[in-house]
DNA sequence: TGGATTATTAGAATGATTCTAAACTACAAA
DNA sequence: TTTGTAGTTTAGAATCATTCTAATAATCCA
């Protein structure tokens, strides 16, 4: 059985061909920050015909159920990311890119006051670059 | 002369009544953290009648001239900030609230290091939090 | 194999933001 | 003060990412 279908087994969703398609892709490369349109991109690339909302329905519920991660980068769009440890981000924007940045690269020697009455849900450090000069 | 007029012509924006509404609402509070729609809303309620188009294009362009300061929170919408300081921020989702963090409640004791050719342009750290249990 | 459940899909709907082009206003020169 | 022009505001259309809808298709399991 493919990878990607034992994964859709332990979270039992069925293994449809767009499912294992999307799956695939996500386990070829060791991390992967993907957003719809470049998913839906690159499957067409490979002449893998797969319609937009189903790309959203699945990256959406692989969310859900903890295989992916969203992550808000700005306000154009949407991204998901494979990497399921704590860690933060480098945005490349001229490429339109994220670089992870590993949870032990930065550490904090003082952290704020959580507000009363209130607990962290998340914490999302994005790190802009941009050219030299 | 209003402060809200001095401030437009320092930035070389002539004084309309749209303008002075909106620069009005944003120094009546040491800090603020608006939306479009929030601050049409709030100006509606004050029986000002001013257009979602003019509050957009004026707070670009407050935002341009340095005035305001861009954030990007969640894909939802794009947030305005008057605090001009580097800092920091707490969103709460169950208010849809923004809360400072000031530049010095946290400290980094290890920084992660940029990739080659690259320069930082802006950090974004957004601590979301939620209710206890 | 058949029927129920779950998925996929095209296209419509939504919501934030920007664009367009027409009507309006501030301003400075006469 | 008038007046021409450059800068502004505006309603509504356009755009873009995302979600919804409801019809069709695929998967599953008794």
């Amino acid at each position: 059985m493919l990878e990607a279908n034992k994964i859709l087994k332990k979270i039992n969703l069925r293994p449809t061909t767009q499912r294992t398609a999307i799956i695939e892709y996500i386990l070829q490369k060791h991390k992967v920050h993907i957003t719809a349109t470049k998913l839906i991109t690159h499957l067409k690339k490979k002449k893998f015909n797969i319609s937009l909302a189903t790309i959203y329905n699945n990256l959406n519920e692989l969310a859900d159920k903890g295989i992916l991660r969203k992550l808000h980068v700005n306000n154009d769009k949407m991204w998901f990311d494979s990497n399921l440890q704590d860690h933060y981000h480098f945005y490349d924007s001229e490429k339109d890119e994220l670089i992870d940045i590993d949870k032990n690269e930065i550490s904090f020697s003082k952290i704020p006051k959580i507000p009363r009455g209130k607990i962290k849900d998340s914490i999302n450090i994005i790190i802009s670059l941009k050219s030299k000069n």
